[in-house]
DNA sequence: ATTTTAAGTCAGCCTTGTTGACATTCCAAG
DNA sequence: CTTGGAATGTCAACAAGGCTGACTTAAAAT
């Protein structure tokens, strides 16, 4: 309403879908997507009265084998307070194992036990299926076009994150 | 690594892309992605102390104005409780103004004030202005994908609310 | 007349985020 | 060798925003 009311395509740059109402519908979806994208893990952590928080930490630490506690830190963008308490009672209950650093003793480097990469397998498959089936159902230029957007939407700081992630893969 | 190692594509329908690997990046994506989506309407919201919940009453608002609290209830997926700690906080400050209904009294008809029409906008707007660039930086074709992915993903009472709303507009 | 529904409220609890203060350990620079 | 600063950890207190359970009021539906 507020801007575009040009009709038309012009290959590749088009404005057309850069309405107020398109840009809306984006936002409900991501809002609604999400909470499919958590629910899953959500139900299995119940069962161990873990928290979303603690999924976030063992997915990183699984992703980042041998990670110090502020590169965490960096990726989650919490407190150390808050990180620490989540990792507290995953080290306490022998989920994730804390060593400090070779080179630099004050550094902790953070694994997973078997235990640990136990939940972390059953959290993370429950999501895979639910991605999986919306890869499936989307097609592969969709999925394309999803990590494009995705990744155009994260602030720079996280994408250099995230993109380093995927690299060392 | 567990399945897939199927080379080339059979236009729509690979597998190729199915990787566990793949899968992860997709949920890491979402991951870093969601907290940029939310991160500029965040940083406002703290100049009139409220949270994301206020932000998602005051949206759902505005996008179907007269709504009753129990389809609200339904939309954001919390329980009345909730719901009415952020209400009424905005009702109390003059944003939201809530009627009883005409047909069924014991409904309220809930509605944004002016006032919460213009946070409502400050709020959108710095959403939008984020998703407008990553639209336009992904390009049409990605947009289409990023929405054909998230709808997959949504639960199916989600997207069916979903899918109502974007008609009624 | 009774039951059910919509809305609201009170109390209490949990998770997960925040600040601020402070101790310890240890690297590195002067 | 000492000292400054970085990395880690911990304590306390607090806030937002979820939750459950119990209960009231008003109105609609049966």
């Amino acid at each position: 309403m507020s801007e575009s009311d040009l009709p038309g395509s012009q290959g590749g740059e088009t404005l057309l879908f850069l309405t107020d109402d398109q840009l809306r519908q984006g936002i409900e979806a991501m809002f609604f997507a999400y909470r499919g994208f958590t629910a899953d893990p959500d139900r299995i952590l119940q069962n161990y009265s873990y928290g979303r928080a603690h999924h976030r930490a063992l997915h990183f630490i699984n992703a980042n084998p041998g990670t110090t506690v502020n590169n965490l830190l960096a990726i989650l963008g919490v407190t150390k307070q808050s990180l620490n308490r989540v990792l507290r009672t995953l080290i306490e209950d022998g989920l994730v194992q804390s060593n400090v650093g070779r080179s630099d003793k004050r550094e902790r480097n953070l694994n997973l036990t078997e235990k640990g990469e136990a939940l972390e397998q059953e959290l993370s498959n429950a999501q895979r299926v639910r991605m999986r089936a919306a890869y499936r159902q989307a097609g592969p230029e969709a999925v394309q076009g999803f990590k494009r957007v995705l990744e155009a939407m994260m602030d720079p700081e996280m994408r250099r994150i995230y993109t380093k992630m995927r690299e060392t893969r």
